[in-house]
DNA sequence: CTTGTATACTCATTAATTGAATATGGAGAA
DNA sequence: TTCTCCATATTCAATTAATGAGTATACAAG
């Protein structure tokens, strides 16, 4: 019974960010979080699965439902987010991802709410990204030190610094559009 | 109860090529996959995962396991490659990966097999998925091409063709080490 | 008048993951 | 010696997650 806090995951906290707009139903969530011109690129989740994520959002207290008939269409459940939700959604935002193989997903639903909220918060995470990135960097350099050329793990390790130089390479680019 | 042919993931995949050595035990077959100069770089799985990998392939007739009394030592449950096992092995080794986000795991167990097969075999795999990686870059162009400028799918397409232009730098690089 | 699609959610089943349980031998410390 | 800790080797029950189908209505198009 060890329960603890439960940190959810990305998807979870993409769809707090889009009840930031306001109560939304599952129906809803489940075509807004599939475009695809948006985090559709990214994720892709059946409805069950949608529902099943917002049940747990409700357990952890993140959102509450209410029922809402709508005779006689089918009744709807209407998800908002709690002063609970906010707090952890605007957390999670703020922080950077923690590992190379994260980006591709959650550090850009990160910077798809914080660049709709505006430039200052996109900036700010690309900020802390780059250092983060940059230590990556700096680690696997290290790595490849102590590795033996051309060993299993060397070459695998060439492979990783050039994903995340690549990743570093964008983040520059990226940044710089924000300036302007 | 349509089951057809069940195509196991990239781990089994590495399961059976461990097996080619000979027959092994799980808990042998877990030590060697979880080596951090080699598979354990990629994957790391518990032991009761590793059982239940093993079940699924001796269900789909890919390994054989018969018990081995070893009194008074714990019995060992031998698994053994089968026909039907190395085919689908080499079909799986000889084939680049289909997408960019499976590079990281599955194309690099599958180089890990080849590099071990011998050179020729890491060739093959690395000038198919050069072939490849290229299909990916034009895709990606593509993308960029019919996106608007600076919208957010263009900035995503922008970092998946940094990293993927990577990739093939690396491929580059990797393929002339193996020249020599 | 019929077929198809959009709305809106639930549920039972299957699949995957987890941690713990089991049971023994050997190494090293006290 | 005796105690503890770690390595060996596998299984299992229990929790969690994922899947596809089911339900039921409205509305538009043909």
């Amino acid at each position: 019974m060890c329960s603890m806090v439960r940190r959810p995951p990305g998807i979870e906290l993409a769809l707090l960010g889009f009840l930031l707009q306001g109560p939304q139903h599952g129906y809803q969530l489940h075509q807004i979080i599939s475009d695809l011109s948006g985090l559709g690129l990214i994720w892709r989740l059946k409805q069950s699965q949608l529902y099943a994520l917002l049940n747990k959002l409700e357990t952890d207290g993140f959102v509450i439902s209410t029922i809402k008939n709508q005779d006689p269409h089918p009744p709807r459940r209407i998800f908002e987010l709690t002063e609970s939700g906010r707090r952890i959604f605007f957390a999670w935002l703020a922080d950077p991802v923690t590992a190379p193989r994260l980006v591709r997903q959650d550090f850009f639903a990160k910077l798809y709410f914080a660049a709709r909220e505006n430039k200052d918060t996109a900036r700010r995470l690309i900020e802390l990204q780059r250092i983060v990135c940059q230590s990556w960097i700096d680690r696997f350099n290290e790595k490849l030190a102590v590795s033996e050329q051309a060993s299993y793990s060397w070459t695998m390790y060439q492979y990783r610094l050039g994903q995340v130089k690549a990743l570093q390479s964008w983040l520059d680019a990226y940044e710089k559009t924000l300036s302007t």
